[in-house]
DNA sequence: TTGACATATGACAATATTTACATATAATCA
DNA sequence: TGATTATATGTAAATATTGTCATATGTCAA
């Protein structure tokens, strides 16, 4: 792959790598839904908020429109779900690994 | 999703966040490889590859083992490989996404 | 047009990431 | 044992990310 494109695809991990914004997701997952119920589901400041999805929109990961007074986001490409949940299966895995290789420990001390 | 959770799946995520290190799993897609070799394959100061290589291994989603002088390294869980060839996928989709916009806006000027 | 509301943006301090250089460690070989 | 090789680690400066506070923008309703 080439310098650019890597360049972009770590952009768009980047852009997935902090709680916040996947909790965002996690809400956009039932779908599209407006600024202020995001705030509602993620907590914390309106701002901090607001910075997180902008973050988002310039991944292109969601898009937003203005319905009256209020901005409603949604999800540019449902894909993104499911990097999101194999990510999950994979830590979901390594924790089970990890139960394992401690429960063999305990048996082989006892 | 709980906190914790979402605290590491961003870490994991952060730990795919730069350039240098998709490029060392694409050199891992081709199985075991030692360091001497990624360096070879990414480029760049031997120290920092291996911080790069570190920051993988934190993240459980490389391991390694030393083989005399060399240290081999491995993917731990291979559906890494898909969640970062999805993440293409977003990529490409996005970009044919934006020529075809640009596209219906020439033809709408001509 | 003024005020209230929903949201975005700017500025800035705190913190984390990245890179390069220097040095440490561990295995092999002469 | 001492030199050599492969790799890791410590350190520090440069840069990027994060959170908060203050402020700006755009829409509606009175």
């Amino acid at each position: 792959m080439n310098k650019e494109t890597l360049k972009t695809e770590a952009a768009m991990f980047s852009a997935l790598a902090h709680p916040l914004r996947l909790k965002i997701l996690e809400k956009l997952h039932d779908g599209p839904c407006c600024v202020c119920k995001i705030i509602q589901y993620v907590g914390g400041e309106q701002s901090n908020v607001s910075h997180h999805l902008a973050i988002l929109r310039k991944a292109n990961i969601v898009h937003s429109e203005k319905k009256g007074l209020e901005v409603w986001y949604e999800v540019t490409d449902p894909e993104i779900f499911r990097i999101v949940d194999l990510m999950h299966g994979c830590i979901v895995l390594n924790l089970k690994k990890s139960r394992d290789i401690l429960n063999s420990l305990i048996r082989s001390v006892k």
